[in-house]
RNA sequence: GCGCCCAUAGCUCAGUUGGAUAGAGUGACGGACUACGAAUCCGUAGGUCGCAGGUUCGAAUCCUGCUGGGCGCGCCA
């Protein structure tokens, strides 16, 4: 609709150029869009308002040749009015609405689909936790921001790859093995000494029974025992990690490893390929990159002095090789907590020419979990945590992936737990499923009546005529504009506020119903019931559709 | 000390990327089912968009400075 109101002014301003009612210039910016207002109209536009300066004369008169001369023969436009400072807003006619509900229902699940990403090939990497423990909230809140992420992506017509880079070298994985070693051992000893920066959950002792049931560990030399516990940990964390995805249903495409990177000699490789353009230096005993040349604060260290490659490191080489696999855009999602490493990231990049662009980095704020009116510390290092399974047992995965998506990333997140866990209307994604079920019921209901549910119907306009059904057609069909709004700024949760918003329209409307029978959508007169019905298959498609991308069920019934 | 992020109704947060009279949810109060699902709807109340300047036709949105909060500044990951 908005593509055809822009074709409209385009051919207008030509018109209007060519008759002489504006002086021909170099048509600036301008936008078009719905106003929030439904008194301005269906769309409204601030083309006269910035044709100001250049045409010399006030904008109100601007906007009034402009609308004097619409070049408008398929009587597209009801209304074009000039208002405030000099804004046009425009009305489409009903009948106009009407044929784009024809033209959208019978696409069913494919409605909502683009091709504005098509050539891009975006690498989307995202919880990358180490695998040292279990998922928690945080993890969790990545999880469904970078899955609902990539299913909109695709959905507008990008091809996406999730990716899921796995932390298995280093301190950390070593840290793990000595404190399963040392639970073993206290099992016999409790006076066994536990490492300092030990993990200290109660799942290390779980691996440690698991471990030794398995393997002999009293039969290995110390240093071998820790390493197979390291090792065997590591596994198995993994695993669990990787079926509580599954259950959380985020399924990754690729799983990266950072250890695979020193197996195969390709970070030392891809390490090479920065030595020779000249930006790695040695310096008391270390190697050092020249990130500073590049807006980082400060040169890094990539090998210590001990020999041991750092973080960073790894991180270089697995960036370099994000990009040598092709993709047109890279996409992260750190925890807030990291975003110092943003520019020396980028700036190991430039070291390839690689733009800054090139990579977005989506910070995400903490989640604070709240359990009976106090807030519940967490701390991984300590133990002390509720996991993403635990939560998907008492919440549902439902829940948890939408309240997640109720907040901007960047904004801190309060996780309610007894609200979520109540299966009423505390819930916001009960009220979207609500209305689902509902349409749902009303089909059931008017089947059982002897009418059936159109997947196609046309010459609408005569049956849907209250502004309530007019109102709700256009929040369909702004649907898939919604979604390139999404893909282009990244930010998935404005799918949740659509998606409620559609179902408020829908329940007013339903209401409407209860005090005026005429206005129920199984009626006595079987073509308006059709009509009607036919609306809400496109409401029901809308909701069904927004909410696979979340990640959330559309229940029939509740 | 330096850098990044944030500040909007009592509370939790949106705000179409610079548009018109700033919106939802929740909490408070008052209403609507013998009729398609009341997990719903309608109404009332609630605001100096942290403060002060600046940019322009126009600012919650962009720039500068302040105040207050979160995070980061390692040869840890």
């Amino acid at each position: 609709m908005k593509k055809r109101l822009e074709a409209l002014l385009r051919s207008t301003l030509r018109h209007c150029f060519e008759q002489g009612a504006l002086a021909p210039c170099q048509v600036p910016a301008y936008v078009i869009e719905v106003p929030n207002d439904p008194n301005h109209g269906h769309f409204a536009t601030n083309l006269a308002l910035t044709l100001a300066s250049s045409q010399k004369r006030p904008p109100r008169e601007i906007a009034l040749s402009i609308v004097e001369n619409l070049m408008d023969p398929q009587g597209f436009l009801e209304t074009a009015e000039v208002a405030g400072p000099g804004f046009i807003n425009f009305r489409v006619a009903a009948r106009e609405w009407c044929r784009a509900l024809s033209k959208a229902v019978p696409l069913k699940d494919a409605y909502g689909r683009s091709d504005t990403g098509s050539g891009e090939h975006v690498l989307v990497e995202f919880v990358s936790a180490n695998p040292t423990g279990p998922l928690h909230l945080g993890h969790g809140r990545g999880a469904a921001l970078g899955d609902t992420l990539c299913r909109v992506l695709s959905c507008c017509g990008y091809q996406v790859v999730k990716e899921f880079y796995i932390n298995d070298a280093g301190l950390q994985i070593t840290i793990l093995g000595e404190s399963i070693w040392a639970r073993f051992r206290q099992m016999e000893d409790p006076g066994y000494p536990f490492p300092e920066n030990g993990y200290h959950g109660a799942y290390v002792l779980d691996l440690a029974e698991k471990i030794a049931a398995e393997t002999d560990l009293t039969a290995l030399s110390e240093a071998a025992a820790k390493a197979h516990c390291a090792r065997r940990g590591k596994e198995i964390m993994l695993g669990e990690i990787k079926d509580d995805l599954y259950q959380f249903r985020v399924p990754f495409d690729v799983w990266s490893s950072e250890s695979e990177l020193y197996r195969t000699g390709s970070l030392e490789q891809t390490l090479e390929g920065v030595r020779g353009k000249g930006f790695l230096y040695e310096k008391d005993g270390a190697l050092w990159i020249r990130t500073s040349d590049f807006g980082d604060d400060k040169d890094r260290v990539i090998r210590k002095k001990d020999g041991e490659f750092t973080y960073f490191a790894s991180d270089i080489a697995y960036h370099l090789q994000k990009h040598q696999r092709g993709f047109t855009k890279a996409i992260n999602i750190w925890g807030a907590d990291h975003h110092g490493y943003v520019p020396r990231m980028k700036a190991a990049l430039a070291t390839h020419e690689i733009s800054p662009e090139w990579l977005s980095v989506m910070l995400i704020q903490l989640v604070k979990l709240w359990e009976d009116g106090r807030e519940v510390k967490m701390s991984k290092r300590a133990g002390s945590f509720v996991t993403l399974q635990e939560l998907m047992d008492e919440v549902g995965v439902d829940a948890i992936r939408f309240v997640f998506l109720t907040k901007h990333h960047d904004s801190p997140l309060d996780f309610d737990i007894n609200r979520v866990k109540r299966q009423d209307s505390e819930n916001p994604v009960y009220y979207v499923q609500y209305a689902h079920a509902r349409i749902c019921s009303i089909f059931r209901k008017a089947r059982a009546a002897g009418l059936t549910v159109p997947d196609e119907l046309e010459s609408l306009e005569s049956y849907l005529v209250l502004e309530e059904e007019l109102a709700l057609i256009r929040m369909i069909s702004v649907f898939p504009s919604r979604l390139e709004d999404i893909a282009r700024s990244l930010e998935p949760h404005r799918l949740t506020y659509y998606l409620t918003e559609l179902a408020a329209s829908f329940h007013r409307y339903f209401n409407l119903g209860t005090k005026v029978s005429a206005h129920r959508i199984v009626t006595d007169d079987p073509d308006l019931s059709r009509a009607r019905l036919f609306l809400a298959q496109g409401i029901k498609m809308v909701i069904a559709n927004g909410l696979r991308l979340l990640g959330v069920s559309a229940p029939k019934s509740m």
